[in-house]
DNA sequence: TTTTGAGTTGTTCGA
DNA sequence: GTCGAACAACTCAAA
């Protein structure tokens, strides 16, 4: 009887384009499927509520699709560095297989991993699934990082294209006897009180959701793109996010998939149907590729002359961001969609980010870890470059005069309201003239709308105006401090 | 080494 | 109402 492998399922809950996993089935013995939930292993960075909620349904859909092709998921409780090692000698695998990870405490514990198990006679293979480039392969001239998207993408478009997705497994082999598992439900991963009916109606994690929300992308969306993605208010954009956060599509499956379907649509030569939304995509690799390179920058700005910028310390505004009472119904709508489906459009992002970092003051660091707790696609590298990019410290930042401006980034964005009437039901009554400033609207129009400034629908906790002129000074403030 | 061109997503003001 | 310029200066990447 040969000795089985052990296969490591983290961030890659997917049987579809999965090399390690292939790799561990052409080793030829029964492989056994793992996953180890280990909160301790992720360091500052434990998976907030809503990722939990995800993990949880993602596992359960990928234990059912194990069990279609004769296997089956054993989950262990962490740390990883303990339970790896406990069930090779448990299961006598001989072999142990993972795809790796980038996260810089990630990459050192696995590093760690490796050398240890070795240590014990294993055989340890690592792959590559679920960037398109890893971060060090991708070099300006001079053999440094790349800091600037555009160079970056030139380099990577210059690369041999990403390998062909593999195909799913038929079958996985079967040892002759399953280690235990712990049931998914002690894992406790579900909220105790139930307030994920929003996520629920919104999402369907595993594999099979992520391949269809793929196909209506392409049908739907992926033409259309370069317009549609900016309107919160349709459903323009590929919502897989979280999907490529837990692995369970790969970037390399839609690499491929959208230049196929660029083929098929639209043959021409050099026509660039796809390529607005692959340049995105590419965005979630200069992500990495910055964490890789500079792993302080989750907590700390890139341009360190952000050090010593006065950010402010606001509880009562905070939490007026965070529960969608800001006063600025568009702002409110992005925080509200966020609080009930863990997601939020990235046009909104951008603009709720603007708000908290520019207009409350408040540091890019409180913002990021609202989002990393509520984002079901919450993820270390893609959160870190958005909120510098916006608080304008980090690589290829924003301009620091650049202020969003949350009445007119709504009346381009969401000309007709719809995306604010579905999410602050209250101002649902406005006309779409005053909808995105009720503070503006002449009393009766209020009245009509059943709508009470201060009693049902708050106030704007800060003037824009005067808020983005305090900003620009001390932005500009900053800016000679570091002159200096 | 030095130089040159360029850089995701905006807003406001004044002509 | 529309349009272009100004809003800075810096740093990156490549020649």
């Amino acid at each position: 009887m040969t000795a089985p492998s052990l296969f490591w399922f983290r961030n890659d809950l997917r049987l579809t384009d999965n090399p390690a996993l292939a790799a561990a089935i052409a080793r030829g013995a029964p492989v056994i499927p793992v996953f180890i939930w280990a909160p301790e292993d992720e360091g500052d960075w434990p998976a907030g509520g809503a990722t939990r909620w995800w993990q949880h349904h993602s596992l359960a859909e990928l234990d059912s699709r194990l069990r279609v092709c004769g296997s089956r998921l054993t989950i262990r409780r962490g740390p990883a560095s303990q339970i790896v090692p406990e069930l090779a000698r448990e299961t006598g695998a001989q072999a142990v297989f993972w795809n790796r990870r980038y996260e810089p405490a990630l990459t050192a514990s696995d590093a760690q991993l490796k050398t240890d198990l070795k240590r014990l006679g294993l055989e340890v293979e690592s792959h590559a699934a679920n960037l398109l480039f890893e971060p060090w392969t991708i070099q300006t001239g001079g053999g440094t990082p790349f800091q600037v998207f555009t160079p970056f993408w030139r380099k990577c478009l210059a690369q041999p294209e990403p390998a062909l997705p593999h195909p799913a497994p038929q079958a996985l082999p079967a040892p002759a006897k399953w280690p235990t598992t712990i049931p998914l439900d002690q894992l406790e991963l579900l909220p105790r009180i139930p307030w994920d009916s929003g996520l629920r109606q919104a999402w369907r994690p595993g594999e099979a959701g992520a391949l269809d929300e793929l196909q209506r992308f392409l049908k739907q969306g992926v033409a259309d793109y370069p317009v549609e993605r900016d309107r919160p208010d349709h459903v323009g954009t590929s919502r897989l996010s979280p999907y490529l956060h837990f692995g369970e599509i790969g970037p390399r499956q839609i690499w491929h998939a959208v230049r196929e379907f660029a083929r098929r649509t639209a043959p021409r030569e050099g026509d660039t149907v796809g390529e607005p939304y692959l340049r995105q995509l590419v965005w979630r690799e200069f992500a990495f590729h910055l964490l890789y390179h500079f792993p302080q920058t989750p907590t700390a700005p890139l341009r360190e002359a952000f050090n010593a910028f006065p950010w402010q310390t606001n509880r009562r505004a905070l939490q007026a961001w965070q529960r969608g009472q800001t006063g600025y119904p568009y702002i409110d709508a992005g925080m509200r969609e966020l609080w009930h489906t863990g997601w939020m459009h990235n046009r909104v992002r951008m603009a709720t980010a603007s708000f908290l970092v520019k207009d409350l003051l408040i540091s890019w660091q409180e913002g990021a870890r609202w989002f990393w707790d509520t984002l079901v696609d919450a993820d270390l590298a893609n959160n870190t470059l958005g909120w510098q990019w916006t608080a304008g410290c980090g690589a290829d930042a924003a301009p620091y005069f650049r202020v969003f401006n949350p009445v007119t980034q709504a009346t381009k964005f969401d000309p007709e309201g719809v995306y604010v009437r579905r999410w602050v039901p209250e101002l649902a009554k406005l006309p779409t003239k005053w909808l995105h400033q009720p503070w503006d609207a002449p009393r009766s129009v209020l009245a009509d709308a059943g709508v009470s400034l201060g009693k049902n629908y708050p106030r704007p906790i800060v003037d824009h105006a005067e808020a983005r002129t305090l900003a620009l000074e001390a932005l500009a403030q900053t800016q000679r401090d570091k002159a200096r």
